[in-house]
DNA sequence: AAAAAGTCGTGAAATAATTCACGAACGAGT
DNA sequence: ACTCGTTCGTGAATTATTTCACGACTTTTT
């Protein structure tokens, strides 16, 4: 179960091979090779090959590998056979967005609850999700680990508290604040306006620069 | 302009730093340190002593950073006082959430133009923001170099490459797909289903970890 | 006026991640 | 069966980023 040996900046492209591989297969595509996969998906070949490695030796020399066998060897190494419910906070703009969405699409996570504060929003069912109303949370959200949050950013910390008392161990934080949390709580913080505002600053700053 | 003597991870965290001391000055507080700053924003301090001196000594030994000057300083790096104008390519679940939003507070960029494909969504008006049909886009997007990209994925590089034929030279793309461009075209790609499972994968195998 | 406490700026060390480059192995073609 | 071209896996080099730790200087306290 621990698997420290991973470096974090592979684990965070894992999902990103696993969804590559994905189309292939259903492409009906059964060989590929690092290179090809590095023009797909803008990563250097020798990053892929050295990732892969982490797990073994997963091709044949000349050859390159087997789609099916990757696959399969992804699908085991992140749980795809097992579905993580997710529980959502805060049903506005963005919240809105991805219950329509749901994440369905090659994958293992799906929104299973919604919560909102606004009384005109509980009781709606959003993408065949029902909203509750934020204080019956404790109630509904049963033993979900994982919350994306959506609320404005006063209540990022309260919720959050909210959150972890509940059980839940993982945060997708889309709201500005940086929220405190225990260390066996994890929080990916996923800052719009910030991505934004870096990408102008790039643009103006790193003229003719690489990717 | 160019600008390369500034680490690319420091960069990514400039706006960061640029609206959290906006709502220092904001909330009337003259002085702030390193170690304050790095609890409210969860960087190490030592992180942002090194970051803040790539732009020379902004603070004082014994008493930490003036946040008036050390707010003005980044404005005028980040160029707060130019106004970034922003396009908006597929008015759907996203792209109406983000046109709701317009990322305003605080922030110098604004989303001034929205196209989609759908009859039934051109001519409307979301956020004060007109949708215009994409077919003219050449017409209505102006001199705009940056586009927020929230179509279907099988539209994601076609679009992209008129995007560019049109003079864009940024893209935030929020597509699954890893569109190719011109290396004079930055893209940041954020992939919201990567982030989740990414996430999830995390805290299954790196448990009691640290951010 | 002197001592104590606080904090920056930064050299150097440590850690993390990427990239180069090549030997070994494999497949395909003849 | 042999040769040629391909592609992996990885040691080593390189590059990028973070973190430690301390001297220098400022402010605050007594
Ligand atoms: N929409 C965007 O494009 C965008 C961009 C960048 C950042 N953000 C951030 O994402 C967050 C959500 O943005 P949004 O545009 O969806 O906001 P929003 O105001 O549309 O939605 C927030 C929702 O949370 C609900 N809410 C309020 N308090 C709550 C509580 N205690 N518990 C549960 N629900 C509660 C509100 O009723 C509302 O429905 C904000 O923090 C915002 O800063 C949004
Ligand atoms: N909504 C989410 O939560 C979410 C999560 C992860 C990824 N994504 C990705 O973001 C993108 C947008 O997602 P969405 O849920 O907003 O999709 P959506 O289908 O709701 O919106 C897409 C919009 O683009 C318009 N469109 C289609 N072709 C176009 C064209 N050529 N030019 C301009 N507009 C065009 C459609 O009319 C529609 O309004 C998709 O690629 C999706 O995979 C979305």
């Amino acid at each position: 179960m621990v698997n420290n040996k991973i470096p974090q900046a592979t684990a965070k492209r894992l999902p990103l091979y696993y969804r590559f591989l994905n189309n292939l297969h259903i492409q009906g595509k059964d060989r590929v090779s690092s290179k090809e996969l590095s023009n797909a998906m803008k990563v250097d070949s020798a990053t892929i090959r050295r990732d892969f490695s982490y797990f073994g030796a997963l091709g044949k020399k000349g050859y390159g590998y087997n789609v099916d066998y990757l696959l399969g060897f992804f699908r085991k190494t992140l749980d795809q056979d097992e579905n993580t419910p997710v529980a959502l906070i805060g049903v506005g703009n963005l919240g809105t967005a991805f219950l329509n969405y749901n994440f369905t699409k090659n994958n293992n996570t799906k929104i299973e609850v919604a919560f909102d504060a606004d009384p005109s929003k509980v009781g709606k069912s959003i993408g065949k999700i029902e909203v509750h109303h934020v204080d019956d949370l404790e109630a509904h959200i049963g033993d979900i680990q994982v919350a994306i949050l959506t609320v404005p950013v006063s209540e990022a910390q309260p919720m959050t508290d909210r959150l972890i008392q509940s059980g839940v161990k993982g945060i997708l934080n889309f709201t500005p604040a940086r929220i405190t949390v225990p260390n066996d709580v994890r929080v990916h913080h996923i800052d719009l306006a910030v991505e934004l505002q870096s990408l102008v600053y790039f643009m103006k700053h790193y003229p003719l620069d690489v990717e």
